[in-house]
DNA sequence: AAATTTGCCC
């Protein structure tokens, strides 16, 4: 394109250059000197260089120096041309320092072909000729080309100076090039350019973009006198390395210094907190941030809000909200989405509706609300009003509506989803892959997981594997997970996700040795048993008949959850220790654990091995009055196996009359067999006649 | 500067 542009202002040039023009009289260079100098003042480059353009002789090398410069600022590529051109013609050899200036306009201007041509034209070139070539395509993101032509430098016998290791440490980190920076830098120190603030802040830059974050910190520790800069480019590359808790201590260090920090280096701090929810450091930022006179800035004070929003703190954020200069739509998504992940719908969708202007990212924080709060209506709904409103669908939107489809059970919709990604291009996007995978495994449709699985065998992670992992032990196929666990481990490392999966899936075909081995494998390689972790184990535990272990996990170390405490009570009740299920319940009451659905189908299980049919009933009872959990069906269920086994039929009658649902074809089957048993046929014929109805109405249900 | 996939009980 600029070769062609460049061609076809040729032609024009040699149109104005007409060949019988009167010759210029004397001055008249001086006055066209004045002329362009005028406008120059004036602040028109495009006239100047018109000027210059029509002119036939020569000017001063300090003017073509300050067009150059001035084109560069302006990113003026048109005037450029023309100045470069007007040098080339009334200059038979034109100083290698113009056309450097020249090479550096096109550079800043992108034409990176001009600038090339240019550069290979030269008859004799300095130094500052390779420089700025090299930061020509450093500027336009051509890390590859700058590397290239910094060895082709080397090779032509040039040395390098300080603005070009600069220049090239910067791509050598833009491409990870670990050894050449490695290589730079041995030759800084026998250069001695490693007082030079800015190359060591560079290779502390590059170092931790290759991942060696010691070799880093080491260059970081060696330098003299660490600018702001360098501090910036530390916290960051901790931060990047998923090591927030070094951040923030580089980040404190800082401000003993005298250094003043950057308002990225606060951002990048707070960005840290926000990750790892350290609400008491981030307070402190925040008031670093009043005393340096920074909490009003739009950067500063998106990054407080979006960390109070990720610690749980909506209030705080909210104040800071309510500042005026603090609006904006980064900081208002924050917001929408601090309430919507923290189940205020109500207030996030009140808040998205007062958006002055949205983006794509607010409405799919908005959209994340609703899908995580599993309310599936409303995230249609707000899909359709969505699509109604805004272009705007990205990655992130697909991969939400990819788990809409997956809390429906709802494959045929999700195939849609998929056909969509697919025309959008979008399928090799790591994240929207997953989504689907995850969706058609989650649904049990194993044909289209597995296929998109082996698609993605190029670009696959852990998330992958587990999600398949998890879909194939939820849908009782334990040992097919087992089995691609060993699989995994030729492609990817397990992870604490990989192993809560593993252990439900030998607690559910009682794999003892595998659970143990799994287990002493986690603590031997430092695996963090979490909650959940723990929970799994207490329910591997116990449902193989090893409920000392199971207790000794459970009571080992707080905190509790309710899940975890449901594995607790259920696990007692897989052992027979009814009464003991009972009374853990009320230590779970007095830690201030709220019961659930969960909680509850333990709490009747234990009655029911225990034969406590009163405590049953008052139990089931107490869930709507005091704890206000409604029954589901299984807890209907254990009420009916819970009176018919202890053959309390007049009870059993009241309760199955007052069922605020339907009764199931395997209810009344329940119920006609205890009915026959304990001989009670007022209920057992009421039973068999309805069962006799439903086997026509649903020949399916046997 | 904001949104995003995988795990335990029922």
């Amino acid at each position: 394109m600029g070769a062609n542009a460049a061609s076809i202002l040729n032609q024009l040039l040699h149109g104005v250059r007409r060949p019988n023009s009167p010759p210029p009289g004397p001055g008249a260079a001086k006055a066209v000197t004045q002329t362009i100098l005028g406008h120059l003042e004036a602040g028109r480059l495009q006239e100047a260089v018109s000027v210059l353009f029509a002119s036939h002789e020569p000017v001063a090398h300090s003017l073509y120096a300050r067009l150059f410069q001035l084109c560069s600022s302006a990113q003026a590529a048109l005037e450029a041309r023309k100045v470069e051109f007007h040098l080339g013609t009334f200059n038979r050899t034109p100083p290698a320092f113009l056309l450097n200036r020249a090479i550096e306009a096109y550079g800043k201007c992108g034409c990176l072909t001009d600038a090339r041509e240019l550069f290979d034209e030269m008859h004799e070139r300095d130094g500052g000729s390779w420089n700025a070539m090299i930061a020509a395509y450093v500027r336009n993101g051509r890390a590859k080309k700058a590397l290239s032509l910094f060895s082709d430098m080397n090779a032509s016998g040039v040395s390098a100076s300080e603005v070009t290791l600069a220049s090239v440490l910067g791509s050598c980190g833009a491409v990870r090039e670990l050894g050449l920076s490695m290589q730079i830098h041995g030759l800084m120190v026998k250069r001695a350019f490693c007082g030079n603030v800015i190359l060591g802040s560079s290779l502390v830059n590059v170092y931790g973009k290759c991942g060696v974050m010691d070799d880093s910190r080491r260059m970081f520790d060696e330098m003299e006198r660490p600018n702001a800069v360098t501090w910036n480019v530390i916290v960051r590359r901790y931060l990047e390395m998923d090591d927030e808790r070094e951040a923030i201590v580089m980040f404190f260090k800082m401000f003993l210094t005298d250094t003043r920090p950057l308002k990225f280096t606060f951002s990048n701090a707070l960005i840290a907190c926000s990750k790892i929810c350290a609400l008491a450091e981030g307070m402190q930022i925040h008031g670093f941030t009043i005393k340096v006179c920074l909490e009003d800035d739009e950067v500063v004070s998106s990054s407080l809000i979006d960390m109070y929003v990720k610690c749980v703190e909506l209030e705080f954020a909210q104040k800071i909200f309510d500042q005026p200069c603090a609006k904006n739509v980064v900081s208002w998504t924050s917001m929408v989405s601090g309430y919507a992940l923290g189940g205020r719908i109500g207030k996030a969708r009140e808040l998205f509706n007062e958006m002055p202007e949205r983006n794509v990212i607010s409405w799919n924080a908005m959209l994340a609300g609703y899908i995580r709060s599993r309310q599936w209506d409303e995230a249609l709904n707000f899909i359709s009003l969505m699509r109604s409103s805004t272009k705007d669908v990205d990655h992130v939107t697909l991969a939400l509506i990819s788990n809409l489809c997956t809390g429906l059970s709802d494959v045929f919709m999700g195939k849609q989803v998929h056909g969509f990604v697919y025309r959008c291009g979008l399928f090799s996007h790591l994240l929207v892959s997953n989504s689907l995978l995850d969706m058609y495994g989650k649904c049990g449709n194993f044909r289209y997981a597995r296929a998109c699985f082996y698609l993605m065998s190029q670009w696959r992670d852990k998330v992958s594997w587990n999600s398949l992992l998890t879909s194939y032990a939820r849908h009782q196929r334990s040992e097919h997970a087992m089995e691609m666990f060993s699989e995994m481990q030729w492609e990817t490392m397990p992870s604490v996700f990989t192993f809560g999966t593993l252990l439900s899936a030998c607690a559910n075909i009682s794999a003892l040795d595998h659970g143990k081995q799994i287990h002493g494998f986690m603590i031997r390689r430092g695996y963090k048993i979490d909650i959940v972790i723990r929970g799994a184990l207490i329910d591997m535990y116990s449902k193989c008949r090893c409920i000392k272990y199971a207790l000794k996990v459970s009571m080992e170390t707080a905190p509790r959850d309710v899940v975890l405490w449901n594995s607790i009570i259920l696990g007692c009740c897989h052992n027979g220790l009814g009464k003991d299920a009972l009374e853990l319940f009320d230590v779970m009451s007095k830690e201030g654990i709220q019961p659930d659905h969960g909680t509850f189908q333990g709490l009747l299980r234990a009655c029911i091995c225990e034969d406590l049919v009163d405590m049953g009933g008052r139990i089931f009872k107490s869930m709507t009055n005091v704890y206000g959990v409604i029954p589901r069906l299984e807890h209907h269920e254990q009420m009916i196996e819970l009176f018919s086994r202890a053959g309390w039929m007049r009870e059993l009658k009241k309760f199955v009359k007052t069922m605020r649902i339907e009764p199931t074809v395997s209810m009344l089957k329940r119920i006609h067999g205890a009915c026959q048993k304990h001989e009670f046929p007022e209920l057992g014929e009421w039973a068999s006649k309805l069962l006799a109805e439903s086997n026509i109405s649903d020949p399916c249900e046997r």
